[in-house]
RNA sequence: GGGCGGGUCGCAUAGCGGCAAUUGCAUCAGACUGUAAAUCUGACGUCCUCUGGACUACGGGGGUUCGAGUCCCUCCCCGCCCA
Protein backbone atom coordinates (compact mmCIF):
# COMPACT_ATOMS: atom_id res chain seq x y z
CA UNK A 1 0.00 0.00 0.00
CA UNK A 2 1.22 3.28 -0.84
CA UNK A 3 -0.39 5.43 1.69
CA UNK A 4 -0.45 5.47 5.55
CA UNK A 5 -2.78 7.31 7.72
CA UNK A 6 -1.83 8.14 11.02
CA UNK A 7 -4.48 10.07 13.26
CA UNK A 8 -3.17 12.45 15.52
CA UNK A 9 -6.22 13.38 17.76
CA UNK A 10 -9.55 12.26 18.65
CA UNK A 11 -12.23 14.21 19.68
CA UNK A 12 -13.95 13.54 22.88
CA UNK A 13 -16.85 16.03 22.21
CA UNK A 14 -17.91 14.19 18.25
CA UNK A 15 -16.26 11.89 15.99
CA UNK A 16 -13.85 14.03 14.59
CA UNK A 17 -10.16 13.55 14.25
CA UNK A 18 -7.07 15.28 12.76
CA UNK A 19 -4.63 12.97 10.61
CA UNK A 20 -1.92 12.72 8.09
CA UNK A 21 -2.44 10.93 5.31
CA UNK A 22 0.83 10.16 3.28
CA UNK A 23 1.16 9.36 0.01
CA UNK A 24 4.07 8.99 -2.24
CA UNK A 25 3.58 12.44 -3.77
CA UNK A 26 3.63 14.26 -0.45
CA UNK A 27 1.17 14.33 2.73
CA UNK A 28 -2.45 15.55 3.34
CA UNK A 29 -3.29 17.00 6.60
CA UNK A 30 -6.80 16.06 7.56
CA UNK A 31 -9.52 16.53 7.43
CA UNK A 32 -9.11 17.80 3.91
CA UNK A 33 -11.62 18.84 1.32
CA UNK A 34 -11.21 17.50 -1.99
CA UNK A 35 -11.73 19.91 -4.70
CA UNK A 36 -12.94 18.18 -8.25
CA UNK A 37 -10.80 18.33 -10.89
CA UNK A 38 -12.57 15.64 -13.58
CA UNK A 39 -10.82 16.34 -16.69
CA UNK A 40 -8.00 17.26 -14.69
CA UNK A 41 -8.36 20.74 -14.45
CA UNK A 42 -9.94 22.65 -11.48
CA UNK A 43 -12.21 24.39 -13.86
CA UNK A 44 -10.82 27.65 -15.22
CA UNK A 45 -7.48 27.12 -12.71
CA UNK A 46 -4.13 26.14 -13.16
CA UNK A 47 -2.29 23.63 -11.28
CA UNK A 48 -0.23 26.35 -9.84
CA UNK A 49 -3.38 27.90 -8.67
CA UNK A 50 -4.85 25.16 -7.31
CA UNK A 51 -2.17 25.53 -4.69
CA UNK A 52 -2.35 28.81 -4.02
CA UNK A 53 -5.68 28.47 -2.66
CA UNK A 54 -4.18 25.84 0.06
CA UNK A 55 -5.74 22.40 -2.18
CA UNK A 56 -3.53 19.86 -0.53
CA UNK A 57 -5.30 16.77 -2.95
CA UNK A 58 -7.51 16.58 -5.72
CA UNK A 59 -10.18 14.05 -7.64
CA UNK A 60 -10.52 13.51 -11.32
CA UNK A 61 -12.46 11.64 -13.23
CA UNK A 62 -12.01 7.62 -14.81
CA UNK A 63 -14.94 7.97 -16.91
CA UNK A 64 -14.72 11.72 -18.52
CA UNK A 65 -10.40 11.08 -18.53
CA UNK A 66 -11.15 7.77 -20.32
CA UNK A 67 -13.30 10.03 -22.90
CA UNK A 68 -10.99 12.50 -23.50
CA UNK A 69 -8.09 12.41 -24.09
CA UNK A 70 -7.96 8.64 -22.85
CA UNK A 71 -5.83 7.01 -20.39
CA UNK A 72 -3.22 6.25 -22.87
CA UNK A 73 -2.54 9.60 -23.47
CA UNK A 74 -2.24 10.44 -20.04
CA UNK A 75 -0.08 7.36 -19.40
CA UNK A 76 2.30 8.21 -22.18
CA UNK A 77 2.33 11.89 -20.99
CA UNK A 78 3.56 10.14 -17.69
CA UNK A 79 0.71 10.11 -15.57
CA UNK A 80 -1.68 12.59 -14.25
CA UNK A 81 0.66 14.19 -12.01
CA UNK A 82 3.12 14.68 -14.79
CA UNK A 83 0.17 15.49 -17.18
CA UNK A 84 -1.35 18.13 -15.20
CA UNK A 85 1.70 19.31 -13.71
CA UNK A 86 0.13 18.62 -9.96
CA UNK A 87 3.08 17.07 -7.80
CA UNK A 88 0.38 16.51 -4.63
CA UNK A 89 -1.57 13.24 -3.83
CA UNK A 90 -4.68 12.62 -6.37
CA UNK A 91 -7.10 10.87 -6.36
CA UNK A 92 -8.91 9.27 -9.25
CA UNK A 93 -12.93 8.67 -8.77
CA UNK A 94 -14.12 5.40 -10.60
CA UNK A 95 -16.89 6.31 -12.97
CA UNK A 96 -19.61 5.03 -10.78
CA UNK A 97 -20.91 8.70 -10.28
CA UNK A 98 -21.87 9.19 -13.86
CA UNK A 99 -23.72 5.59 -13.56
CA UNK A 100 -26.23 7.57 -11.06
CA UNK A 101 -25.33 11.66 -13.33
CA UNK A 102 -25.64 10.62 -16.62
CA UNK A 103 -28.68 7.62 -16.03
CA UNK A 104 -31.03 8.41 -13.57
CA UNK A 105 -30.05 11.23 -12.48
CA UNK A 106 -30.19 12.61 -15.85
CA UNK A 107 -33.64 10.86 -16.37
CA UNK A 108 -35.18 12.63 -13.63
CA UNK A 109 -33.53 15.73 -13.38
CA UNK A 110 -32.21 15.19 -9.80
CA UNK A 111 -29.19 15.33 -7.97
CA UNK A 112 -28.02 13.07 -5.64
CA UNK A 113 -29.51 15.45 -2.35
CA UNK A 114 -33.25 14.74 -3.19
CA UNK A 115 -35.23 18.33 -3.18
CA UNK A 116 -38.33 17.37 -3.72
CA UNK A 117 -39.84 14.10 -4.34
CA UNK A 118 -40.90 13.77 -8.24
CA UNK A 119 -44.73 13.03 -9.10
CA UNK A 120 -46.23 10.04 -7.31
CA UNK A 121 -44.83 6.63 -6.60
CA UNK A 122 -44.76 4.95 -9.52
CA UNK A 123 -42.05 7.23 -10.89
CA UNK A 124 -39.79 5.40 -7.86
CA UNK A 125 -37.13 3.06 -9.76
CA UNK A 126 -37.77 -0.32 -8.94
CA UNK A 127 -35.89 -3.46 -9.52
CA UNK A 128 -34.57 -4.31 -13.43
CA UNK A 129 -35.31 -0.63 -14.52
CA UNK A 130 -33.07 1.20 -16.63
CA UNK A 131 -32.03 4.63 -17.33
CA UNK A 132 -32.44 5.87 -20.70
CA UNK A 133 -28.93 6.30 -21.86
CA UNK A 134 -27.10 3.34 -19.88
CA UNK A 135 -27.59 -0.04 -19.18
CA UNK A 136 -26.80 -1.21 -16.19
CA UNK A 137 -25.69 -5.06 -16.10
CA UNK A 138 -24.55 -6.97 -13.82
CA UNK A 139 -20.86 -6.85 -14.96
CA UNK A 140 -20.97 -2.79 -15.61
CA UNK A 141 -22.19 -0.43 -17.29
CA UNK A 142 -22.95 0.33 -20.60
CA UNK A 143 -22.90 3.77 -21.36
CA UNK A 144 -24.55 4.23 -24.54
CA UNK A 145 -24.45 7.60 -27.22
CA UNK A 146 -22.16 9.74 -25.62
CA UNK A 147 -18.96 10.45 -27.57
CA UNK A 148 -19.74 10.61 -31.60
CA UNK A 149 -22.50 7.70 -31.01
CA UNK A 150 -20.71 4.64 -29.79
CA UNK A 151 -21.07 2.91 -26.99
CA UNK A 152 -18.41 2.76 -23.95
CA UNK A 153 -18.42 -0.01 -21.51
CA UNK A 154 -17.07 0.70 -18.09
CA UNK A 155 -17.36 -2.57 -15.29
CA UNK A 156 -15.39 -2.76 -12.53
CA UNK A 157 -12.21 -4.51 -13.99
CA UNK A 158 -12.14 -1.81 -16.34
CA UNK A 159 -12.51 1.31 -14.44
CA UNK A 160 -9.42 -0.36 -12.53
CA UNK A 161 -7.22 -0.64 -15.49
CA UNK A 162 -8.13 3.04 -16.23
CA UNK A 163 -7.40 4.31 -12.80
CA UNK A 164 -4.07 2.14 -12.88
CA UNK A 165 -3.09 3.84 -16.23
CA UNK A 166 -4.33 7.30 -15.11
CA UNK A 167 -1.79 6.74 -11.81
CA UNK A 168 -3.34 9.24 -8.84
CA UNK A 169 -2.53 7.92 -5.48
CA UNK A 170 -5.60 7.20 -4.57
CA UNK A 171 -8.55 5.00 -6.53
CA UNK A 172 -11.96 3.82 -5.71
CA UNK A 173 -14.10 1.05 -6.36
CA UNK A 174 -16.68 1.35 -9.37
CA UNK A 175 -20.03 1.11 -8.06
CA UNK A 176 -23.16 2.27 -8.51
CA UNK A 177 -24.21 5.49 -6.80
CA UNK A 178 -28.31 5.14 -6.27
CA UNK A 179 -30.44 7.70 -7.69
CA UNK A 180 -32.42 8.75 -4.30
CA UNK A 181 -35.45 7.90 -6.01
CA UNK A 182 -34.87 3.97 -6.11
CA UNK A 183 -36.72 1.18 -3.95
CA UNK A 184 -35.83 -0.83 -1.55
CA UNK A 185 -35.57 -3.90 -3.70
CA UNK A 186 -33.34 -1.66 -5.88
CA UNK A 187 -31.01 -0.29 -3.74
CA UNK A 188 -30.73 -3.91 -2.43
CA UNK A 189 -30.19 -5.51 -6.19
CA UNK A 190 -27.87 -2.19 -6.42
CA UNK A 191 -25.40 -3.01 -3.43
CA UNK A 192 -25.62 -6.79 -4.65
CA UNK A 193 -23.74 -5.13 -7.97
CA UNK A 194 -21.83 -2.74 -6.03
CA UNK A 195 -20.11 -5.60 -3.71
CA UNK A 196 -19.38 -8.06 -6.30
CA UNK A 197 -18.00 -4.90 -8.41
CA UNK A 198 -15.66 -3.99 -5.39
CA UNK A 199 -14.27 -6.99 -4.84
CA UNK A 200 -13.21 -7.65 -8.72
CA UNK A 201 -12.04 -3.84 -8.28
CA UNK A 202 -9.61 -5.27 -5.16
CA UNK A 203 -8.64 -8.22 -6.99
CA UNK A 204 -7.67 -6.88 -10.06
CA UNK A 205 -5.83 -3.76 -8.62
CA UNK A 206 -2.13 -4.66 -9.65
CA UNK A 207 -0.04 -0.93 -8.52
CA UNK A 208 0.60 0.24 -5.53
CA UNK A 209 -2.13 2.95 -5.50
CA UNK A 210 -4.47 3.03 -2.63
CA UNK A 211 -8.07 1.46 -3.29
CA UNK A 212 -10.44 2.81 -1.41
CA UNK A 213 -14.19 0.95 -1.13
CA UNK A 214 -17.72 2.72 -1.42
CA UNK A 215 -20.26 2.17 0.72
CA UNK A 216 -24.07 2.01 -0.42
CA UNK A 217 -26.91 1.46 0.75
CA UNK A 218 -29.03 4.40 0.05
CA UNK A 219 -31.53 5.58 2.90
CA UNK A 220 -31.82 2.50 3.91
CA UNK A 221 -30.43 1.27 7.45
CA UNK A 222 -30.28 -2.42 7.07
CA UNK A 223 -28.64 -2.18 3.62
CA UNK A 224 -26.07 0.83 5.05
CA UNK A 225 -25.20 -1.46 7.54
CA UNK A 226 -24.58 -4.64 5.49
CA UNK A 227 -22.20 -2.39 2.67
CA UNK A 228 -20.80 -0.97 5.65
CA UNK A 229 -19.69 -4.42 6.98
CA UNK A 230 -19.07 -6.07 3.84
CA UNK A 231 -16.93 -3.04 2.29
CA UNK A 232 -15.02 -3.32 5.77
CA UNK A 233 -14.56 -6.86 5.44
CA UNK A 234 -12.43 -6.42 2.46
CA UNK A 235 -8.62 -5.49 2.39
CA UNK A 236 -9.06 -1.47 1.21
CA UNK A 237 -6.76 1.01 1.90
CA UNK A 238 -9.85 3.05 2.87
CA UNK A 239 -13.50 3.84 2.85
CA UNK A 240 -15.62 5.90 0.31
CA UNK A 241 -19.21 6.46 1.63
CA UNK A 242 -21.47 7.51 -1.43
CA UNK A 243 -24.82 7.69 -2.90
CA UNK A 244 -28.36 9.22 -1.22
CA UNK A 245 -27.07 10.34 2.18
CA UNK A 246 -31.29 12.01 2.39
CA UNK A 247 -31.91 15.32 1.91
CA UNK A 248 -31.38 16.92 4.96
CA UNK A 249 -28.34 17.23 7.49
CA UNK A 250 -30.28 14.92 10.07
CA UNK A 251 -30.83 12.50 7.45
CA UNK A 252 -27.41 12.16 6.20
CA UNK A 253 -26.15 12.33 10.03
CA UNK A 254 -28.59 8.88 10.63
CA UNK A 255 -27.14 7.22 7.92
CA UNK A 256 -23.54 7.93 8.86
CA UNK A 257 -24.57 6.80 12.26
CA UNK A 258 -25.56 3.75 10.62
CA UNK A 259 -22.30 3.12 8.50
CA UNK A 260 -19.58 4.48 10.80
CA UNK A 261 -19.50 2.00 13.50
CA UNK A 262 -18.54 -0.75 11.38
CA UNK A 263 -15.67 1.02 9.54
CA UNK A 264 -12.29 0.45 10.78
CA UNK A 265 -11.52 3.24 12.31
CA UNK A 266 -7.83 3.58 11.61
CA UNK A 267 -8.41 3.76 7.85
CA UNK A 268 -9.42 6.68 5.97
CA UNK A 269 -12.68 7.85 5.37
CA UNK A 270 -13.94 10.11 2.35
CA UNK A 271 -17.31 10.66 1.97
CA UNK A 272 -18.45 11.56 -1.35
CA UNK A 273 -19.52 14.40 -2.99
CA UNK A 274 -20.80 16.75 -0.01
CA UNK A 275 -18.75 19.58 1.25
CA UNK A 276 -21.29 22.33 0.35
CA UNK A 277 -20.51 24.88 2.89
CA UNK A 278 -22.95 23.98 5.22
CA UNK A 279 -21.75 20.20 5.54
CA UNK A 280 -18.13 21.12 6.54
CA UNK A 281 -18.42 20.90 10.16
CA UNK A 282 -20.48 18.80 10.11
CA UNK A 283 -18.26 16.09 7.90
CA UNK A 284 -15.52 16.85 10.18
CA UNK A 285 -17.77 16.49 12.85
CA UNK A 286 -18.60 13.05 11.93
CA UNK A 287 -15.36 12.25 11.51
CA UNK A 288 -14.89 12.38 7.48
CA UNK A 289 -11.26 12.36 6.61
CA UNK A 290 -11.62 13.69 3.09
CA UNK A 291 -14.90 14.88 1.18
CA UNK A 292 -15.05 16.25 -2.73
CA UNK A 293 -17.16 18.99 -3.75
CA UNK A 294 -18.11 20.88 -6.79
CA UNK A 295 -19.62 23.93 -5.03
CA UNK A 296 -16.52 25.92 -4.79
CA UNK A 297 -15.77 25.99 -8.73
CA UNK A 298 -18.92 25.53 -9.75
CA UNK A 299 -20.76 28.53 -7.64
CA UNK A 300 -17.26 30.50 -8.66
CA UNK A 301 -18.30 29.15 -12.32
CA UNK A 302 -21.97 30.70 -11.65
CA UNK A 303 -20.86 34.30 -10.43
CA UNK A 304 -21.53 33.55 -6.53
CA UNK A 305 -18.83 33.77 -4.15
CA UNK A 306 -18.81 32.37 -0.47
CA UNK A 307 -17.63 35.21 2.01
CA UNK A 308 -17.87 35.57 5.77
CA UNK A 309 -20.62 37.32 5.51
CA UNK A 310 -22.59 35.09 3.24
CA UNK A 311 -23.00 33.90 -0.28
CA UNK A 312 -22.91 37.10 -2.64
CA UNK A 313 -24.54 36.83 -6.45
CA UNK A 314 -21.82 38.98 -7.97
CA UNK A 315 -24.46 39.25 -10.95
CA UNK A 316 -26.13 41.89 -9.50
CA UNK A 317 -25.44 45.35 -10.50
CA UNK A 318 -25.67 46.57 -7.06
CA UNK A 319 -21.99 45.48 -6.83
CA UNK A 320 -20.67 47.08 -10.11
CA UNK A 321 -20.96 50.03 -7.07
CA UNK A 322 -19.10 48.19 -4.55
CA UNK A 323 -15.54 49.14 -3.77
CA UNK A 324 -15.42 46.74 -0.70
CA UNK A 325 -13.17 43.26 -1.41
CA UNK A 326 -15.26 39.69 -2.10
CA UNK A 327 -14.13 39.10 1.97
CA UNK A 328 -12.67 41.26 4.32
CA UNK A 329 -11.65 39.02 6.12
CA UNK A 330 -10.12 36.18 3.24
CA UNK A 331 -6.27 36.72 2.67
CA UNK A 332 -6.73 35.54 -0.72
CA UNK A 333 -4.97 36.97 -4.05
CA UNK A 334 -8.20 38.04 -4.90
CA UNK A 335 -9.26 39.68 -1.71
CA UNK A 336 -5.72 41.15 -1.60
CA UNK A 337 -6.16 42.56 -5.10
CA UNK A 338 -9.43 43.04 -6.30
CA UNK A 339 -12.91 44.35 -5.48
CA UNK A 340 -16.31 43.42 -5.62
CA UNK A 341 -17.01 46.48 -8.46
CA UNK A 342 -14.48 44.87 -11.07
CA UNK A 343 -15.15 41.26 -10.13
CA UNK A 344 -19.12 41.94 -10.89
CA UNK A 345 -18.16 43.45 -14.27
CA UNK A 346 -16.07 40.71 -15.13
CA UNK A 347 -18.67 38.77 -13.99
CA UNK A 348 -21.66 40.53 -16.08
CA UNK A 349 -19.24 40.94 -19.28
CA UNK A 350 -19.24 36.96 -19.74
CA UNK A 351 -14.89 37.71 -18.72
CA UNK A 352 -13.56 34.62 -17.59
CA UNK A 353 -10.92 36.48 -15.65
CA UNK A 354 -14.29 36.89 -13.45
CA UNK A 355 -14.95 33.04 -13.36
CA UNK A 356 -11.47 32.26 -12.42
CA UNK A 357 -11.18 34.61 -9.69
CA UNK A 358 -14.19 33.54 -8.15
CA UNK A 359 -13.34 30.18 -8.34
CA UNK A 360 -10.07 30.63 -6.82
CA UNK A 361 -11.31 32.83 -4.31
CA UNK A 362 -14.16 30.24 -3.40
CA UNK A 363 -11.48 27.46 -2.84
CA UNK A 364 -9.06 29.75 -1.10
CA UNK A 365 -12.19 29.69 1.37
CA UNK A 366 -13.84 26.60 2.00
CA UNK A 367 -10.17 25.05 2.16
CA UNK A 368 -9.24 27.87 4.99
CA UNK A 369 -12.57 27.44 6.67
CA UNK A 370 -11.10 23.33 6.64
CA UNK A 371 -8.08 24.15 7.69
CA UNK A 372 -9.72 26.35 10.50
CA UNK A 373 -11.62 23.00 11.50
CA UNK A 374 -8.43 21.00 11.71
CA UNK A 375 -6.93 23.59 14.41
CA UNK A 376 -10.28 23.36 16.17
CA UNK A 377 -9.94 19.69 16.86
CA UNK A 378 -6.50 20.30 17.78
CA UNK A 379 -8.21 22.77 20.51
CA UNK A 380 -11.09 20.18 21.34
CA UNK A 381 -13.66 22.73 20.39
CA UNK A 382 -15.24 20.35 18.19
C1' G B 1 -38.44 66.71 -56.53
C1' G B 2 -38.70 61.20 -58.37
C1' G B 3 -38.07 55.77 -57.30
C1' C B 4 -37.63 51.94 -53.77
C1' G B 5 -37.36 49.92 -48.81
C1' G B 6 -38.72 50.46 -43.82
C1' G B 7 -40.98 52.29 -38.75
C1' U B 8 -43.36 45.97 -33.64
C1' C B 9 -42.85 45.46 -25.82
C1' G B 10 -34.73 48.70 -23.73
C1' C B 11 -31.95 47.09 -28.52
C1' A B 12 -32.26 43.78 -32.58
C1' U B 13 -35.66 40.50 -34.99
C1' A B 14 -40.37 37.43 -36.50
C1' G B 15 -45.24 38.18 -37.96
C1' C B 16 -48.50 38.97 -44.12
C1' G B 17 -56.78 38.82 -41.23
C1' G B 18 -58.05 35.64 -34.84
C1' C B 19 -52.09 38.41 -31.31
C1' A B 20 -50.45 40.88 -25.38
C1' A B 21 -47.47 39.22 -30.42
C1' U B 22 -41.67 34.96 -32.28
C1' U B 23 -36.57 34.66 -31.39
C1' G B 24 -31.82 36.62 -29.75
C1' C B 25 -29.38 40.15 -26.69
C1' A B 26 -29.88 43.09 -22.45
C1' U B 27 -32.32 43.39 -17.63
C1' C B 28 -34.23 41.06 -12.99
C1' A B 29 -34.75 36.81 -9.75
C1' G B 30 -33.68 31.82 -8.50
C1' A B 31 -31.07 27.05 -8.65
C1' C B 32 -26.41 24.39 -8.37
C1' U B 33 -23.25 18.74 -3.12
C1' G B 34 -18.05 11.91 -6.05
C1' U B 35 -19.07 18.39 -12.74
C1' A B 36 -23.95 16.10 -19.10
C1' A B 37 -22.55 22.67 -15.75
C1' A B 38 -18.21 29.86 -17.91
C1' U B 39 -24.58 26.04 -16.91
C1' C B 40 -29.79 25.69 -16.13
C1' U B 41 -34.81 27.65 -14.73
C1' G B 42 -38.31 31.53 -14.27
C1' A B 43 -39.98 36.75 -14.98
C1' C B 44 -39.79 40.65 -18.41
C1' G B 45 -46.93 46.39 -21.29
C1' U B 46 -49.96 48.04 -16.84
C1' C B 47 -53.32 46.67 -13.09
C1' C B 48 -56.34 43.19 -10.28
C1' U B 49 -60.16 39.48 -6.04
C1' C B 50 -53.70 36.36 -10.25
C1' U B 51 -53.67 27.81 -12.52
C1' G B 52 -58.14 33.44 -13.93
C1' G B 53 -59.53 38.44 -15.52
C1' A B 54 -59.51 43.80 -16.95
C1' C B 55 -57.26 47.67 -19.50
C1' U B 56 -53.63 49.79 -22.87
C1' A B 57 -50.57 48.37 -27.12
C1' C B 58 -47.06 47.10 -33.22
C1' G B 59 -45.01 55.75 -35.97
C1' G B 60 -49.93 59.46 -35.98
C1' G B 61 -54.96 59.91 -37.81
C1' G B 62 -58.97 57.84 -40.48
C1' G B 63 -61.37 53.62 -43.04
C1' U B 64 -62.76 48.24 -44.49
C1' U B 65 -64.04 43.85 -41.38
C1' C B 66 -67.56 39.97 -36.49
C1' G B 67 -62.27 40.71 -35.81
C1' A B 68 -56.45 44.77 -38.13
C1' G B 69 -49.49 44.69 -36.21
C1' U B 70 -51.28 42.39 -40.68
C1' C B 71 -55.85 45.14 -45.98
C1' C B 72 -57.08 50.50 -47.85
C1' C B 73 -56.43 56.07 -47.55
C1' U B 74 -53.64 59.94 -45.54
C1' C B 75 -49.89 62.34 -42.74
C1' C B 76 -45.10 62.13 -40.09
C1' C B 77 -40.24 60.01 -39.61
C1' C B 78 -35.80 56.98 -41.16
C1' G B 79 -32.54 54.53 -44.91
C1' C B 80 -30.79 53.67 -49.93
C1' C B 81 -30.76 55.06 -55.14
C1' C B 82 -31.76 58.74 -59.15
C1' A B 83 -32.20 64.09 -60.24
Amino acid sequence: MSIEFKILKKSKKSRARLGILKTEHGIIETPSLVPVATQATLKALTSEEALETKSQILIANTFHLHLKPGEKIVKAAGGLHKFMNWSGPLMTDSGGFQVFSLGFGKDFQVGKILKYFPGSKKEVIMPKANPKSLKITPDGVRFKSFLGGHELFIGPRESIKIQEALGADIIFTFDECTAPLVSFKYAKEAIERTHRWAKICLETRKTRQALFGIVQGSRFKSLREESAKFINSLDFDGFGIGGDLGSTKEQMNKILDWVLPHLDEQKPRHLLGIGRLEDLKNNVQNGMDLFDCTAPTQYGRHGVAFTSFGKLNLRQTKFLKDKKPLDSKCHCSVCQTYKRNYLAHLIRAGEITGLRMLSFHNLHFFNTIVENLRKEIKRENI
